[in-house]
DNA sequence: CCGAGCTGCGCG
DNA sequence: AAAGCGCGCAGCTCGG
């Protein structure tokens, strides 16, 4: 191969699905497709395996949900993807794309995402095939798709944010089947004991753990009422009321706020239920299976493109159970957060240089109390917040005024996004994610507003919910950047950490057979990172940590003076110091 | 009996 | 303390 002709090189593999068998179409640097092959579905992964160590093409697929799982259970692992159904959301609906129509119409790419079938090891089970929510899975269909979101890219605005939008986008579906597959270490025994410290003993026959019991016993007491219901809201609060606790929620601050003996045994009771039904040992028999946690992640399952989740709750684990997530032996992990990503990257998209400057290689609170603005970090932090998320009431409500003065450039950015919001409008990240347009709820409320005849009540709705989208579309640009930096933090630590040498043990195959002597991303939450790694790559693997971080920073915004500093700990437990 | 809606609370 | 954004989940209530 000379690489002179791009016929010579193979740019794509675009795969879709015939009966059992599996279509393979081979693409060429311009787009031409230059080989078909069918492929039975025992064949279809080494296949994959040798066309991934020869050509390194990116695997064009319906989606990484439907293909991926089963590739790494037989053991193959692939470096890059173009996941139709994931791009078509964000080209459809981007401001970017000049030329939509062709996109839009192609409404069986209008799926949301779904659920990760469990693995088996049948490669491509019928069974699968047949999900009844999942794009189209033909190959022609893949081919047609492919072409029309080629064409929007190239046809946009700005060609390469978009390339580095859907590349980056791609690279989350892969790194969350891989998450999955590898899942989260976990140790059960830590967690059960901890469970017991706290609630006292399992009962069995689903009885409330002692200490619970206690709690509940205490409450009651004080409440004057043997029978009193502490797990139904309408009947709690009539309990407190007779008690003269006059309360409109039973929600912690607002009970916090009273003087009354039955105040602090329930409000601990209402904190160790909750442990109990979110967490508990019904959580650790239904999520924790031989040592791993292996929650589902949905890549682009927010609006703002941030991941959601479904079943588990990995998105909401408290910090308390933090330490039952435990290293394998003779493995460790890397823990990182990034400090304050999102007004950093106001900071960046906005080319705010003194909100820059602030942030720079300390922390950004700080940072903005020795500029003068504010006199205390934490009045730092509600103000940013507020700014953030158009707080108008209270003390961020007083405080964004001096942020306004200070950070005229990153102020003008969120409340333009706002303003765009709040008439109606559409807002975009830094690499190309719209927002949604206003439903047609809020549309007819906007211009019924607006008539001769309209009353004060749907003027005050159209008020507030315009205030409220514009709510929305300020935070959108903020949350939404920051899900592509993470994004590409992501993308980038999962090349170096494939970069680094396997290191043979027989410590982790739960990991499965990807990752069994591999270091490997166990763990992302919008800013955080945990990888499980062998011991002796833990100081390399914390470097491609680091590294990613910067490059990440770079790749989106370019030169722009700005650190993203980590917090980053090499432990054997996942909690917080 | 099932599902929608509400409340409260966990996470960023 | 919440407030101002984005989520998921459990448990309850209530209507069909």
């Amino acid at each position: 191969m000379t690489g002179a002709d791009p016929a010579d090189v193979v740019a794509w593999i675009v795969l879709g699905r015939a009966g059992g068998d599996v279509v393979a179409a081979t693409l060429d640097a311009v787009g031409r497709e230059c080989a078909r092959e069918t492929l039975t579905a025992t064949d279809a992964a080494a296949w994959i395996a040798d066309r991934e160590a020869v050509d390194a093409p990116r695997w064009v697929w319906s989606d990484a949900t439907s293909w991926y799982p089963g590739l790494l259970a037989a053991g193959v692992r692939v470096a890059r993807c173009h996941d139709l159904r994931l791009c078509h959301a964000i080209l459809r609906d981007s401001a970017l794309v000049t030329a939509a129509d062709e996109l839009r119409a192609a409404t069986a790419w209008d799926v949301a995402g779904v659920a990760a079938p469990e693995q088996s090891a049948a490669l491509f089970d019928l069974d699968e095939v047949a999900t009844p929510v999942g794009p189209p899975g033909g190959l022609d269909a893949a081919l047609a798709e492919f072409a029309r979101q080629r064409a929007a890219v190239s046809g946009s605005s700005d060609p390469g944010r978009l390339r580095l939008l859907i590349a980056a986008e791609s690279a989350g579906a892969l790194v969350a089947a891989e998450l999955r597959a590898a899942g989260l270490p976990w140790d059960a025994a830590v967690h059960d004991a901890l469970l017991t410290e706290v609630l006292g003993p399992r009962r069995a026959g689903g009885g409330q753990p002692a200490h619970l019991q206690e709690l509940a016993d205490r409450v009651r007491r004080e409440l004057g009422d043997p029978a009193a219901s502490l797990d139904s809201q309408p009947k709690l609060l009539r309990s407190l009321h007779r008690v003269g606790i006059l309360v409109e929620s039973t929600s912690r601050w607002e009970l916090a706020e009273h003087e009354h003996p039955v105040i602090e045994p329930l409000i601990q009771y209402k904190k160790l239920s909750r442990l109990l039904s979110a967490n508990g040992w019904t959580w650790l028999d239904e999520w924790v299976r031989d040592g791993r946690f292996r929650p589902v992640y949905i890549p682009g399952g927010v609006v703002t493109g941030r991941w959601a989740s479904s079943g588990g709750g990995a998105l909401q684990l408290p910090r308390q159970l933090r330490t039952a997530v435990r290293a394998d032996p003779g493995w460790t992990l890397v823990v990182a957060d990034v400090a304050q990503l999102e007004p950093r990257v106001l900071a960046a998209m906005s080319r705010d240089e003194r909100l820059a400057d602030a942030a720079r290689g300390r922390d950004l609170y700080s940072g903005i109390v020795e500029s003068g603005t504010v006199a205390t970090r934490s009045e730092a932090k509600i103000a940013i917040l507020g700014a953030m998320y158009g707080a108008t009431t209270g003390e961020s409500g007083r405080l964004v005024p001096r942020l306004r003065r200070q950070y005229p450039r990153a102020m003008a950015l969120v409340d333009d996004a706002a303003r765009v919001g709040e008439e109606g409008g559409v807002v975009t990240t830094w690499l190309g994610r719209s927002s949604p347009a206003p439903s047609s709820g809020w549309r007819d409320s906007q211009s019924r507003a607006t008539e001769a005849e309209a009353s004060g009540a749907d003027e005050t709705q159209a008020r507030r919910w315009a205030r409220d989208r514009g709510r929305f579309t300020r935070n959108f640009v903020v949350q939404g950047t920051a899900a592509e930096w993470a994004l590409a933090w992501l993308a980038d630590l999962r090349g170096r950490l494939a970069a680094l040498p396997p290191v043979p043990t027989d410590a982790a195959p739960r990991s499965g057979p990807v990752f069994a002597a591999s270091p490997h991303i166990a763990f992302f939450l919008h800013d955080e990172i945990i990888v499980h790694t062998p011991i002796a790559l833990a100081v390399a693997v914390a470097d491609a940590v680091r590294g990613s971080a910067a490059s990440a920073g770079r790749l989106l915004f370019g030169e722009f003076p700005l650190d993203f500093p980590l917090d980053l700990k090499i432990a054997q437990t996942a909690d917080k110091d």
